[in-house]
This record gives structure tokens, sequence and C-alpha cells, in this order.
DNA sequence: CAGTGGTCTAGACCACTTG
DNA sequence: AAGTGGTCTAGACCACTGA
């Protein structure tokens, strides 16, 4: 149950490179070693991860610097972004149980589904407190799902331990607000959006979820950091 | 200049890999490490990038295993992407030198410049072979230039060093097909687009140059996999 | 029970930069 | 010459899995 001593030394890093001016040098990794009573490696792996997180740089030959707060790296999705916010909350607008989806073939292809095969969706409304942010249709592969337990729908939306284990691919497809979501997120017909179709699949490559989003771009801009 | 061992071994075990079932074990890191005559660390550190890059996973106690070819990461820009390509060309359509772009100041903003600095300004056209791509509008701050040589073009908008070493930032914007791009791109006009706003900056997060690429959604597909 | 990945140590040598 | 990060070794113990 104990952490690991490289990453008790990583938190530590952090907070004592927290609010340090970009460029400035940290310790060695000797020296920090020799703090935590650490060998040099175990250090080196904390370090790397900042590094990795964008926290760090490293000068060779020279030494390991604080990085600007703008180089830190944000590559998860908005999906994740926002699930993670105090603010968010959601309202549920369908809930299909069984809904078969064959003919819809992007999605049924993504999902890798076979013939007839069922499907549960959910469409909801993502806000910030009472803000509309985007509208999210929820694909499940009824196979996916526990046959007993329905009930905790929370639960089963909750993807990012799915996205931290396996691994999302997302598509950014540009296009008119449809209009059914025009008025749901408060925007005039005929605004062009960004859609993201996102599919998270699990450590062995099997797809779970599909999750198709629209977005708001004067609520939610969408960037990554690499 | 010999490249060091894990290296090695990381580009062995990718050949192994390649084309191997996903799900399928890799030999365990001690048995692999007997066959490089490597300690385990070392073998550990290449299997380390490989997970990383999602070629491998591992199991807690069991094992590490093929992934699934669609679980590599593919977190890059298109910027990066194109340039890569073979069958990548470009046509320059304007070269503005000393552009002062003072007043469109979402530009200079992100380049943080000073009050009345002077920017190279690149327009250029992205074609895969004869197919238009997309637009992009280069900004360069002046002082980022070397004086004396401007004639060896391509090697400015090589930028794929400083990807590697800095960072960049990607912001995508929505909207409708500039009217001036909508011929180049052989696109209708009101064709709804996604903008990308490419910063790209430096180890000490010193801002370099700014790219505004305008994609032909039909011609190119934008998507990241992580 | 044997085998796996996860963590950790206490050294070592190298190429390189900086004072 | 002293110090840095980059690489590498040959061990070790742990918790856990699966036969």
């Amino acid at each position: 149950m104990e952490k690991p001593k490289y990453l008790m030394i990583k938190d530590n890093i952090k907070d004592f490179i927290d609010g340090q001016s970009p460029n400035t040098p940290i310790p060695s990794e000797r020296e920090i070693a020799n703090t935590y009573n650490a060998s040099r490696m175990t250090v080196r792996r904390a370090i790397e991860e900042l590094v990795e997180d964008g926290y760090l740089y490293r000068e060779k030959n020279v030494g390991t610097f604080v990085a600007d707060v703008k180089m830190r790296r944000k590559v998860h999705s908005a999906l994740l972004e926002d699930a993670l916010k105090e603010n968010t909350n959601y309202k549920i607008l369908y809930f299909n149980m069984y809904f078969d989806i064959k003919g819809e073939n992007d999605i049924t292809e993504n999902l890798e589904s076979e013939p007839g095969e069922l499907f549960l969706r959910i469409v909801r409304l993502v806000l910030d407190k009472e803000t509309p942010i985007c509208i999210e249709e929820i694909y499940i592969s009824r196979k996916e799902l526990p046959n007993d337990d329905i009930s905790d729908l929370n639960h089963f939306l909750n993807f990012d331990k799915y996205i931290e284990e396996g691994s999302m691919s997302q598509v950014f497809v540009p296009m008119m607000i449809p209009t059914q979501y025009a008025k749901l997120l408060n925007m005039k017909i005929n605004t062009p959006i960004i859609r993201i179709d996102h599919l998270i699949s699990k450590k062995n490559g099997i797809p779970f979820v599909f999750v198709r989003s629209y977005y708001n771009p004067d609520k939610k801009k969408i960037a990554i950091t690499m």
C-alpha cells in the first residue's frame, strides 16, 4: 500500500519548483539523491517523469531546469478534463437500452460490432455550472456491461481508468451544429463547430466505448500541448 | 557516436513483434537481458519506451504483451506528419519580409512580441502530389532568424527539431473556409473547416514560430491517438 | 511453487561544459 | 579539474499470478 519512493520524490520536486521562474536550475541528481537517501537511479526516474510531463527540461552536461508553465503537456481529452472538474454536471437527454444502431455504419465499425449486436446509447448535455458546454452521444456495447446492475450510471460513464490503462483515439470533424442541438447549446443554427469522435479501447485493443461530442466553441477551447 | 544499448534492444524488440498478433507475450525481462548480455534495468528501459509508444503493454505479475496496432500513440501535428511524407510539396503564395502584424493581436500575443517588432510572414499551399491539403500561414519573429542567409527557406521551415526538443501547443478552431482560400483548396464557400493554430516554443519556453493552418477536411483527417 | 513485473541500491564509466 | 546528465551493471526484495 506504500507509495513508491520515486513518486514521493517526484511530488516533492514538483512542490519545490512550484512558482519558481522558468529556467531556474534544480539541484543535481546526485545532490537530490543524497537529500532523500535514495540512489541516483531512483531520483532519475522521478525527474524523468517530470520531464515527460513538461515540468522540467534537461541540458546535457549542464543541469536540469524548471520549464515554462506553458510547456506542461496537456494531451488529454476534454472528455476526461471535464469529468474531473468540480463544476461539471450532466443532464441525461436520452437513454435507450438495447438500441440497435445497425446502419449508422461509422459507429458500429468503430466498435467492431457483429451483425445484430446491441448497444446502450446515452445522450447527455455537459454543463459547467449552468453553462452548456457540449452534447455527448455515448455508445457502449451490451456485452461490455454487467448484466445485473445498470443503476449506477455514473460508474459506467467514468472512463478515466480505461483511458489511462488503454488507449483513446480522437478524430476531429468540422461541421455545422446539428439543428436539434443548437437550442440545447444556446447556439445559432449554421454555426461551425468541431465534433470529436472518441474511441476508447482496453489494453488488449478491444474497443470499449464510443463517444461523439459536439462542442460549443465559445464555451470550450479545444487545445493540446505536446 | 555509438548507439546506446537500450536503443539497440528496443529496435530489436520492435522488429521481433512486428507482425505478431496482438496479446502475444514477449519473453520476460530477465530472459531478454540474458539474450543480449544486458542488465535487466537496460532491458526495462527499452521496454518502457515501447510501452510508452503503445507497441507493448504490461500485465503486472504476468508478462509483457504485443499491443494492437491501433494502440500506437500518434500524438503529433499534421504539420510534422506532412513534412515527413514523400509526396508532400509546397507552393509559396506570399512571402513578406519585415511584415508588421501589429493589430492582429492573437498572433503577436502568442509570439509575445514587443511593440513594433518585425516578423517574416509566409503563406503556402501544402499539397499531397497534386491534391491541395491545407493552407499554412507562418509567422517567425525577425530576431529568431539569422541575419545573413534567408535563401535556404526549407531549412527554416523545418520545425521537427523544435517540436521534438521544445513543445508545441495546438488550438482547434471551427470556422467557415475563408473565401480567399476556398478556391485554392478546391472547396465550396460556406464549408465548415478546422483551423489549427500551432505555437512552437523552444526548451526555455521562448516562442519560436506560429503557424495557422486551414485544412480541407475531405483531404486530411485530423486525428490523434493517445 | 516458480516466474513475473515493480522498485531500489551502490556503485561505475563516458562525453561534455564551465570556471 | 570539477561537476553534470546519459548509460549501464549485478545484484536485491516485494507482491502477485497461475499452474
